[in-house]
DNA sequence: AATCCGTGGGG
DNA sequence: TCCCCAAGGAT
């Protein structure tokens, strides 16, 4: 399963891949980029806590789930009382789910709570309790998808996995393909380029897959990019194209007062303040509007958030 | 493939 | 102020 930088066909088609993409390409990686990027990651990473051996394999997934979509300083705080009250994928499985949004708190998306808890419950029936190790394994838990098993997978375990998130999306946009912005959704042209600049080494591609969101994620930013203190900037083909602007369409900007995002949001919030079940005329109180307020409610209902009584009161589901 | 799903900080 | 966007996933 471990390539070696002898093997020949990993290491060929890597080669032409990144030759089509970067001509210029000359070094012992393919790419001259590895030995910069994991360097400046080593003087640079950020000591935060999921990095730490004692973190394991349950803090990465933790940190994963609470950070999709979600700034680090903002998880911090929560990724410290979630680690300390459930250490374990068995102390969270044996919790009521409404615990779990509850103690998310105001991270956002509360739905990823419930598929962490979900996914706890699973790793406790299926694998003993313990993390799995397996790519396809990881991908099988609720809330799981192609970036977080990479990463759990890569981070916890170091093992060899191409890490495609919205930094390292960024990063190889600028970097290797000239553009300001990578495309809106993730492409296969995109996940070849990932495997083909993947170092052969599973240390090292461990290391690289975290050094390059590093990079994103504190200098090739989306906005205010601080390319004088980029390890590759000279190397950067955005940079030497003169740091073309984003052509085509605008992004689309998601919207969101007045959404039924907002109402849900409202509701959830006073949900998970009460020790009580909350009756229906508080619920009604947060929004005016009575037919997105009760849209709002049945979603929240349908999800699994929300756990209706009898006598038209709710709380966090208990089951 | 396009939409939906929260929340808050920085420019 | 307003706008952008932040370690995605599910449908």
């Amino acid at each position: 399963m471990t390539s070696t930088p002898a093997t020949p066909t990993a290491t060929t088609a890597a080669a032409e891949t990144v030759s089509a993409a970067f001509p210029a390409a000359e070094s012992a990686d393919g790419t001259g980029l590895h030995g910069p990027v994991t360097d400046w990651f080593d003087e640079h990473a950020r000591d935060l806590p999921w990095r730490r051996p004692e973190a394991g394999a349950w803090g990465v997934m933790v940190s994963e789930f609470m950070l999709q979509q979600t700034p680090v300083s903002r998880v911090l705080p929560v990724y410290e009382q979630w680690l300390a009250r459930w250490p374990r994928p068995a102390d969270l499985a044996a919790e009521a789910p409404g615990e779990a949004v509850r103690a998310w708190g105001r991270l956002g998306y509360p739905r990823r709570a419930l598929r962490l808890h979900a996914a706890a419950s699973a790793i406790q029936e299926r694998h003993g309790g313990d993390v799995p190790r397996e790519h396809a394994q990881l991908l099988a838990l609720p809330g799981v998808g192609e970036y977080t098993a990479a990463a759990v997978a890569s981070f916890a375990y170091g093992q060899r996995h191409a890490v495609l998130d919205t930094n390292v999306r960024r990063v190889f946009a600028r970097a290797v393909a000239g553009r300001q912005y990578p495309p809106n959704a993730t492409t296969a042209a995109e996940r070849k380029l990932a495997r083909a600049l993947l170092p052969a080494d599973e240390d090292l591609a461990a290391r690289w897959a975290a050094a390059t969101m590093e990079l994103g994620a504190l200098v090739c930013t989306a906005r205010g990019p601080e390319c004088v203190r980029c390890p590759i900037a000279a190397q950067c083909a955005w940079r030497l194209a003169g740091s073309p602007a984003h052509e085509g369409p605008a992004r689309r900007t998601q919207t969101y007062a007045g959404t039924d995002r907002q109402v849900r949001g409202k509701l959830l919030a006073v949900l998970r303040e009460a020790v009580t079940p909350v009756p229906q005329t508080v619920l009604d109180a947060v929004w005016h509007e009575p037919v997105q307020r009760a849209r709002a409610l049945d979603g929240l209902v349908a999800d699994g958030l929300v756990e209706p009584l009898a006598g038209g009161r709710y709380r966090l589901p208990l089951t």
